[in-house]
DNA sequence: GTCTATAAACCGATAGAC
DNA sequence: GTCTATCGGTTTATAGAC
């Protein structure tokens, strides 16, 4: 609301202070997949940003902040873009699968996920209900998915679309956590296998 | 080999230390269980069996003798009972589910076993050979048994054993991860539903 | 916006008394 | 077999200079 153009923001510094947040979290993000959130120290990650730990505290005053802005970074590289297109039904898990297929490009993503999600089951984590929602949220979202094939015929008679949808999502992170140790497992193709036994049309 | 009974196990005191050992690594479990191996302190396990954490090095001279303790322990507890019946072929799948199911009553162990392989997926952790050996034994557990059944036609012929296995395996995984989160899911029985899919018999 | 310096707490390991 | 005391190292957070 001021005329005078020396805010940070005329002088184009927010600009220079997102690109450094990104930066500050791209670091966060492969420091917390190797040693978790626990043991993965902020004085490590402002090395691989190229700072130290006290001026990384401009961008991000405590550990959790820069943990809530990590976790954000991985909900927008994630299953959130598979929803944008808003497929229904069979689509659904077919966008599904192919998600998890995509993930075993980016491994960092992957093991920040089980690392921080395992650390997580402790009630006192920081983290504890974001995990939680995120898997109610994507169970939620095959169970619609599965109740809508139904519906169709296209889900196996003596299957419970809400056990369909857990089952899917066991298997995915049961999958992932297996190929995080041996990266030659196709998680894609064998996720395919499975779904195809639980339904009564080609997927 | 000595005549005198001045021996400690004359005197009785292998048995006392080796209950002592016990209590330490119940402790343990359950430190380990909520804050892992790196957060997870000695000074808190020490507390917890009701000692200081210098005195509990007589028994555990450092942190990772007290971790493979632990695991040892896990494994004792867990699937190696149920091979000590020695089943083959639906056999082995039927014990392996009896043995999900028993999981569901003791929350320790499952927890222990998330948080720790989760903690082991860096390389330099050392459970990282633990976890990996474990899950390729069990791959191969169930790999032989899947390779009966297609022999007698019990599995369904599109679906490799290889392949089976690894999804009986993916799926226990991810709903004990679930299950930790949410005890009202019926582990053992969304196991049953989702193995019986694969097959072309009664399970 | 980034730095140096430091406070306050905690860690695993260990020496040595009892 | 267990303790007290302590060493050397780490951590997050913070104050204050520039």
């Amino acid at each position: 609301m001021t005329t005078q153009d020396t805010t940070p923001r005329a002088r184009g510094e927010y600009a220079k202070s997102a690109q450094r947040r990104k930066e500050i979290i791209a670091a966060a993000v492969e420091v917390f997949s190797e040693s978790g959130f626990r043991d993965g120290s902020l004085r490590t990650v402002a090395e691989r940003a190229g700072m130290t730990h006290a001026g990384m505290r401009h961008h991000f005053p405590t550990k959790v902040d820069l943990l809530e802005a990590v976790l954000q970074w991985r909900e927008e590289e994630s299953l959130e873009r598979a929803r944008l297109s808003h497929p229904t039904g069979i689509d659904v898990i077919r966008a599904w699968i192919n998600s998890v297929g995509e993930n075993s490009t980016r491994p960092a993503l992957v093991e920040l996920e089980a690392v921080l999600s395992a650390e997580a089951i402790s009630a006192d984590n920081p983290a504890h209900e974001y995990f939680t929602d995120l898997y109610q949220r994507a169970e939620a979202l095959l169970t619609r998915a599965f109740s809508t094939m139904a519906d169709e015929g296209q889900l196996r008679a003596e299957i419970e679309p809400s056990v369909a949808a857990r089952l899917l999502l066991s298997t995915t992170l049961g999958l992932q956590t297996l190929w995080l140790r041996n990266r030659s497992i196709d998680t894609a193709a064998e996720l395919k296998t499975y779904t195809a036994a639980l339904l009564t049309v080609p997927l």
